[in-house]
DNA sequence: GTGGTCTAGACCACA
DNA sequence: GTGGTCTAGACCACG
């Protein structure tokens, strides 16, 4: 099963089917002209409302992570982002400032906290490669 | 002035002001025992209602950040986060992985990424150091 | 009506409207799997703002007595509270105290004192079969 | 020592004096004619603001528990209740009421409540009668 | 349609 | 003077 939701996280719904699909995608698990699951059995698997995954995926194309084509379904774009780099240097300095503040909260020094970002980073890359593999 | 609220963001200004007093405790520009502005003076200066600043202070009590003293006022806790070890970095790992997705989104390839990372560390370093330096 | 406030009691409307909810719950009024009130119409009903009617809501999930589904509407939950029978029994023992010291200003003699008791617990049952008749 | 504050319990430092006071009356720790401590002593020895005692003593008087004599200090009264039977009784029901509510929430039968009443019953009156011994 | 959040005004309890 | 509570209006997220 590709997707799971977890109604007790307080994240809504659709936004997981969001977060799931745009990391599926980011790791490989979903490439460039993958078709996504139906709609309707998507949420039939997932017991929500069919409308849920329609704003998840509407939500999805409105981020540009995914194309829907009238009455063949929905498929994973090809990535490249038209975004400057600038405007992403941004946008990623200030997640990770989020998680330096957190780290000084919790008392981590830097050498720790910059060997667990490695750490997650090869997590990554694993996952990704797997995905690759099958290939 | 210490603290500053964009209302145009559409996160909530008693978050920004959470976040802040946060980012200001960590990198030692507010350190333990020192005061906070008082609920009325901080709502006049940032033109919000007095609630609004009253909430970010609850928020900052209950995650441990302040302590707060009816009639006397509210002040920085002495640090020493009881959270345990796997907890934290399973809290930053999440954060970690957010923006790892972002990045592969974006394009940005690991040697990048973790260049980034660097800067951004060395970057509250050096704020940290300039807040601890007139001690 | 179910529900009745007293604006001029010192008690918080919404405090009136748990206790009423509790009461009831307690009492076989409403029973497990009940749906309460929309918040909505209750606030209509009782004239008094939609948040007031939440919060009370909000209340009664965080003590247990019913669940809130967004979107769905709430329910009384199913009994079997968690608590520990030591916890239970020192909750009850300082309510009891409460009414005991009462008592002894008021120069009321023990034998009274569960005399009243006694009526209460009765006139309660009462209530509660009531409740439960018509099943 | 005859009096404690708890500063973390939420209850206001006040009305724990207050409470303290009755409760130690009703108890017959404290009898008629009994005088009070000084206001300033007892601020000192419970490290609260002189207003925070002073307010105490006030709300006693007013609900008739003692009556202070201008120079002379505070004195327990002679309880005589000139309430009611009725209206004593409506105050006693309405605390057992609550009890008994709580009571079936935590799902305790009336027996075994029934039991631990008589048993606060029964501790309060030893409490009693060992303050009335050393007379 | 449902419940939940954010901001706000007025008032209160406390030191 | 301090922080805390209750009620409320407007808006939002969700199904």
């Amino acid at each position: 099963m590709l997707l799971e939701v977890n109604f007790k996280s307080g994240l809504p719904v659709y936004l997981q089917i969001v977060e799931q699909v745009k990391a599926a995608s980011a790791s490989g698990k979903l490439r460039p002209g993958d078709p996504l699951p139906g709609i309707r059995s998507l949420a039939e698997e997932l017991r929500v409302n069919r409308n849920t995954v329609a704003k998840a995926y509407t939500e999805l194309e409105s981020e540009g992570v995914i194309e829907t084509a009238a009455g063949k379904g929905c498929f994973v774009k090809d990535g490249a982002t038209p975004l400057k780099k600038d405007a992403r240097n941004k946008a990623l300095g200030e997640l990770m400032d989020a998680t330096i503040v957190q780290a000084h909260h919790y008392q981590v020094d830097d050498a720790e906290l910059l060997k667990l970002f490695r750490q997650r980073l090869e997590a990554f890359a694993v996952r990704k490669e797997a995905n690759e593999k099958p290939e």
